[in-house]
DNA sequence: CAAGCTGATGAACGCTCGTTAGTTTGACCG
DNA sequence: CGGTCAAACTAACGAGCGTTCATCAGCTTG
């Protein structure tokens, strides 16, 4: 191990805690080489880019919110199950993933193309997959919403604003967070 | 009037549009000047300086959802009128002054002290405020949730969001949209 | 029509930014 | 112990930023 101990991973992991706390414009190289003790240059070792950061931060994060929702879904489960569980991993990954979070939902518009419009197509399946579960529930006649759109923008939201609240610290674990807006969610939509 | 007819209002206003679409530190004064046809010193004629228009914004916006907030209050209300109406005009305002709303919460950590501090003071003083309300609610048994500060957020956060996605083109109108997000507050607090 | 005032302008400032190049350092291996 | 190679350093760059200032144009007033 040479001097600093720097590797790709210590670098991004500063970039993100730096980038959700004063925003990617708002964020100097220099204050994340600051934090890691370090030259400005020496970062240059283990990125492409300061863009490149970011790019990787919102491409890693936007795919695991795909992931987690494709392998809660249980295609079996009564919509109120489904909505319940979509949900809860949603709204658990913004108590566990803060500063991704943050990142994502403020600095997106930064991306260059074609990030940008990927970025744009991942949130929109999510969207339209949590809209079908809806949609679905209403034809069942378990939720009771006039529009599932405006539903399925709310809950999102709902979950999403979890980043700007969460503590560690605070009263209430990631999981009991997660469970009461999952319940949130079943109540938005009208299930019994 | 003279060549360009610049005047503070005006400033503002472009200022307002830019910082909604690309942040505070992701726009330049430049093309501010720009969208105004004028050069860049121009602006110095009708604005203090760049950090002083965002703390206009943020002021004039934080004073005027409070004042929404007492005004539409009435104490003699029941507990979910109450909720009813103040989630309404807080909704209503978020779709009608996205670019403001989007500013606010996005870039009031740009600004400094004292004025930093005021802001998250009124934040509290609405929070704690609609807080209440739910505690009202659920000690007179009209709402059931576990914890009033997590509906109180919850429910706040949802009318910020809709800044995210409202259009004036869309299918639903302002008042449309507080209505429905209104009852969505009821049914998230658990309101029979 | 001349004087005076408001405001738009070109030029320039000091600074900070992201990034590159060349050099030096220090850990590892035979 | 000497050679090698990755990585951290110093120095410097070009560009863009917010801001200032002296100048100039054009409208208003007497």
């Amino acid at each position: 191990m040479t001097r600093a101990g720097l590797n790709p991973d210590v670098v991004l992991d500063a970039a993100l805690t730096l980038f959700a706390r004063r925003g990617y414009h708002g964020t100097a190289l220099s204050e994340i080489a600051e934090t890691l003790q370090v030259r400005t240059p020496s970062l240059y070792n283990h990125m492409g880019s300061k863009h490149d950061l970011l790019l990787r931060i919102v491409d890693r994060t936007t795919a695991g919110v795909l992931d987690d929702f494709h392998r809660v879904l249980d295609p079996d489960d009564p919509p109120a199950e489904q909505l319940r569980r979509a949900t809860r991993v949603y709204a658990h990954r913004h108590a566990t993933h803060r500063r991704e979070a943050l990142v994502v939902n403020r600095d997106t518009s930064s991306l260059s193309e074609p990030a940008f419009g990927e970025m744009q197509a991942r949130r929109r399946e999510h969207e339209h997959a949590l809209r079908a579960v809806i949609a679905r529930g209403v034809e069942a006649g378990d939720f009771h919403v006039e529009s599932p759109a405006l539903a399925s923008f709310a809950i999102r939201e709902l979950c999403v604003s979890i980043a700007r609240w969460f503590s560690d610290d605070g009263a209430l674990t990631a999981e009991q967070v997660a469970d009461q807006y999952s319940g949130f969610a079943l109540r938005i939509v009208g299930a019994s």
